[in-house]
DNA sequence: AGGAGTGATGTCATCAACTGACATCACTAA
DNA sequence: TTAGTGATGTCAGTTGATGACATCACTCCT
């Protein structure tokens, strides 16, 4: 992320990042898919805490107070220390369209993961999109929304904040 | 797209559809920014005829009701001739990795639009943002189930019974 | 008619992302 | 000690993508 943030992301070649980690560009490649990735690592563990958290919401909770609890749980992630890499993070990927698309990529996986987890709740199968797809906006929009708050707003309150902005739109 | 549904995207090279269309490889990227962009051309259209429709929507709409104008809008884009291409279409797309990457960006794409469509009619950032991304889903649901459905069926129709969905999630 | 643009295409050279095959080396378990 | 296992390096090759330059057709102006 050193590379892409000085450099930008097609300044920097997989021989420059190999170099910098100490390694060869063939053992990069045995770590990370590609180019992009490198920048995703752990994004699995985001998905498998929120998917985890939505099964083991009560079982009489409706579709959308599963994924909230979801949304939720995903505030255990990020903290203050997380914010700041985050931050730095996020402007990369925006400066970078190849980059973007990977992130699109792995908020659809989430997405699916979360529609197949209402599904195993016998939540038919087009509320369980629109559900999940609600609930993966609200997300994005409040975690955009905490990367621009000052130190020490919790991420929790603000997908607290969002959902409450959400339900006026609707209503 | 013959070459991708016969062969696979990875299975086809660029010099391989350069020569299917008569031209060189060199010419290929002058029409296409990369070997993806082939299959996502004509996306721009849609998105301006939806940002069109937002944005001519009266003034005193909701700004739900706006992005409904906006979705509806463009059933406009897609008959029964459009949906037997868009259903080879889809498939080739699901079944490989950075085409869905594409899609996605484009979804993206749309999203932002629509945003500033919003933006633009006064209504206020993260309201204008859930707005555009509750659209986009109900787009994407919709048109997913639309490539299921049997002949005749208007696309149209399918939006509307999708916002129905919707409102019944949330309320 | 006869240039002078202009735009689309071809040709060539080059870079950089990836991948397969094989060798090497450290570390572990029998 | 030895066989096995996993991580890494080396090397060669394919393919996506881009810049520089030449060519050719077509239009516009005189």
């Amino acid at each position: 992320m050193e590379l892409y943030a000085e450099r930008g992301y097609d300044g920097t070649t997989v021989a420059e990042i190999a170099d910098r980690a100490g390694v060869t560009a063939r053992t990069f490649f045995r770590h990370f898919a590609d180019k992009r990735e490198v920048l995703f690592a752990g994004s699995e563990q985001l998905e498998v805490l929120m998917v985890k958290a939505l099964s083991e919401a009560p079982a009489d909770a409706t579709p959308m107070a599963a994924v909230t609890a979801a949304v939720l749980s995903s505030a255990e992630f990020f903290d203050d220390i997380r914010r700041d890499y985050s931050r730095r993070r996020a402007a990369v990927i925006q400066a970078t369209p190849e980059l973007l698309e990977r992130e699109l990529i792995k908020m659809a996986s989430l997405t699916t993961g979360l529609t197949k987890a209402l599904r195993e709740r016998g939540v038919e199968q087009d509320v369980a999109a629109l559900a999940a797809e609600t609930g993966v906006a609200v997300f994005r929009v409040a975690f955009e929304r905490w990367l621009t708050e000052p130190d020490g707003v919790a991420f929790a309150d603000v997908i607290r904040s969002t959902l409450k902005t959400l339900s006026g739109l609707t209503a």
